[in-house]
RNA sequence: GCUGCUAUAGUGUAGGGGCCAAUCAUGUCGGCCUUUCACGCCGACGACUGGGGUUCAAAUCCCCAUAGCAGCACCA
């Protein structure tokens, strides 16, 4: 039986059953995976590196570590990691805490792994004294090679007590950058080469860390595990580029005899169109290619803020997307999908004509016109548009007509008289205009108009708007038959507007 | 090169031996509705990477091939 043979023997049967029918396949958000363990609340993470705003690939990490702490409840930590003073810019712990509020996640807690140097000193040498650290002063070529041979470097072989001396004039500053590292003790013939005794600890004396005074820095796969079994976090969800982290990770939970969390490791995310290299983007900006980290060709989230689209839509295209294990790519059309479910009912209609004609309708009598606010929400009302007949249209959808109709105005007939546009009114009949298959196009008063520039990636669109789009600043619009756009401001009479979809 | 992960319509996803000639969303196309090429409604289109096996039965389990991706940093 068809989908609508049911549905019409459903009619017969249970006409009351309908409705319910309707609604079940409509809205019904999608189910993720259940995690193992987290039937009683779950402590999860969220770890961004604070070298500057959060970019679409946080978003599918953030969001999805806060879709699980929401439905099984718990803790949510922003755990800055910020190990690296080269890759730390001060300004984006600022903006990692505006993207988040932005984003709209749970953090319960927060934590700067700059803050904790100590633990992970102490830690350290707790590692050593274990003998599951040591001392490394090879150059890191030579020991390069030696671990793709599956060799040890001479230093293994130090004594507790010489990696202890060792590590203490680490710390004392008897050591210049590059010169020593700590390195795990894993296993130097383990079929992976990624596993073989890394470095945990390393000197880092250019630039100085704008938040701690230090040049001894954890490495991320030490701090990770540290933080990850002091912070009590118990589940885990990130990409697979950290695959080999978390086994690496795994030794040092198994040296502290801790229990690790449960592990998601979700596929690799093409993401076409923006640019989202973080060095790329401030080259970038430093070259003025790009007008900020809010530039509409960028993938950060403060862009695609500019651009229209919601918070929410973005959550809902990374749920939908969810943890799969498969490589993908990010589809765009998906996300102004979810966002035009989102602003549609909200965003109201206004005309905006671009690349405008202004002409005189011959024989038009003075006429105002009332156009909804909102197609489906009468109650908002109506925008007022006067004329006595100069008008402005937009260039490409009068070129080659010979009719068509003003919408919510009246019809008009259009002749190419050479170099000269003759346009005379043609009735107010909107029966006329459909039997004639005239388009319904936006029109403006030559006489009440904003100048209005719509940018989008591709360039700008320069034209007019309606008045009341002046009080529209950082909403969401229609402008009618172009699309959603998002106010971004209203200077000197001049409006701004970013495109986001149609 | 070594190590590992993955493979369902254009895109994203469901399905983990029989209920699958495969779900849902998005998209595209057509229709209805409509003073927007919006929204809504109806319909159509469109996929199990290939080859072997196991089994009465494979999208689902195993092997091989292929492809994509990741890691092999004193980055995160």
């Amino acid at each position: 039986m068809s989908q609508s043979d049911r549905k019409s023997r459903l009619e017969e049967l249970a006409p009351e059953l309908l409705a319910e029918l309707t609604e079940t396949t409509h809205e019904r958000s999608r189910e993720l995976p259940a995690l193992e363990g987290a039937e009683n609340g779950v402590v999860m993470r969220f770890a961004p590196n604070p070298s500057g705003p959060l970019h679409l690939g946080h978003a599918r990490a953030s969001i999805l570590n806060d879709y699980y702490v929401r439905r099984y409840g718990g803790r949510y930590v922003l755990r800055i990691e910020d190990t690296d003073p080269r890759r730390v810019d001060p300004e984006a712990y600022g903006m990692v805490q505006e993207d988040i509020a932005w984003l709209g996640l749970g953090i319960t807690d927060v934590v700067y792994q700059s803050d904790r140097l100590d633990i992970y000193y102490d830690l350290c040498r707790k590692l050593i004294e274990l003998g599951g650290a040591y001392v490394c002063v090879c150059e890191s070529e030579r020991f390069r090679e030696l671990k793709l041979k599956g060799k040890a470097c001479p230093c293994r072989e130090q004594t507790v007590e010489e990696n202890l001396e060792l590590w203490q004039q680490m710390l004392d500053g008897e050591f210049y950058e590059g010169d020593v590292t700590v390195r795990v003790k894993t296993d130097l013939t383990h079929p992976d080469p990624a596993m073989r005794d890394y470095s945990a600890m390393r000197i880092v004396s250019e630039p100085l860390h704008p938040r701690v005074d230090a040049t001894v820095f954890p490495l991320m796969n030490f701090s990770v595990a540290v933080d990850d079994h002091l912070l009590g976090i118990t589940h885990v969800i990130r990409g697979k580029d950290h695959i080999a982290n978390t086994r690496r990770q795994r030794y040092i939970f198994d040296y502290f005899g801790w229990k690790p969390p449960v592990y998601r490791h979700y596929g690799r995310m093409g993401i076409s169109g923006v640019v989202l290299s973080t060095s790329g983007m401030r080259e970038g900006i430093e070259s003025g290619l790009y007008t900020g980290w809010d530039d509409i060709h960028l993938g950060t989230l403060r862009a695609i803020a500019r651009r229209g689209i919601e918070a929410d839509a973005v959550r809902n295209a990374m749920v939908d997307i969810g943890i799969g294990e498969t490589d993908i790519s990010f589809s765009w059309e998906n996300l102004y999908a979810k966002n035009k479910e989102l602003v549609d009912p909200k965003a109201n209609r206004y005309f905006f004509v671009p690349d405008p004609v202004e002409v005189t309708v011959e024989g038009a009598p003075r006429h105002e016109a009332h156009a909804a606010l909102h197609p489906n929400d009468p109650a908002r009302g109506v925008r007022t548009l006067a004329t006595a007949g100069r008008i402005l249209l937009p260039r490409a959808d009068i070129e080659g007509r010979s009719m068509v109709r003003l919408k919510d105005l009246y019809n008009i007939r259009i002749a190419q008289d050479g170099d000269v546009l003759r346009v005379t009114y043609a009735g107010d009949s909107l029966d006329e205009a459909r039997r004639e298959k005239a388009p319904i196009i936006q029109w403006l008063p030559a006489e009440t108009k904003l100048p209005c520039t719509l940018l989008r990636q591709d360039g700008s669109l320069e034209g007019f708007c309606e008045p009341l789009v002046a009080g529209e600043a950082d909403n969401v619009v229609q402008f009618e038959r172009i699309g959603f756009a998002r106010i971004d401001s209203v200077d000197g009479g001049r409006v701004s507007a970013y495109f986001a979809h149609r």
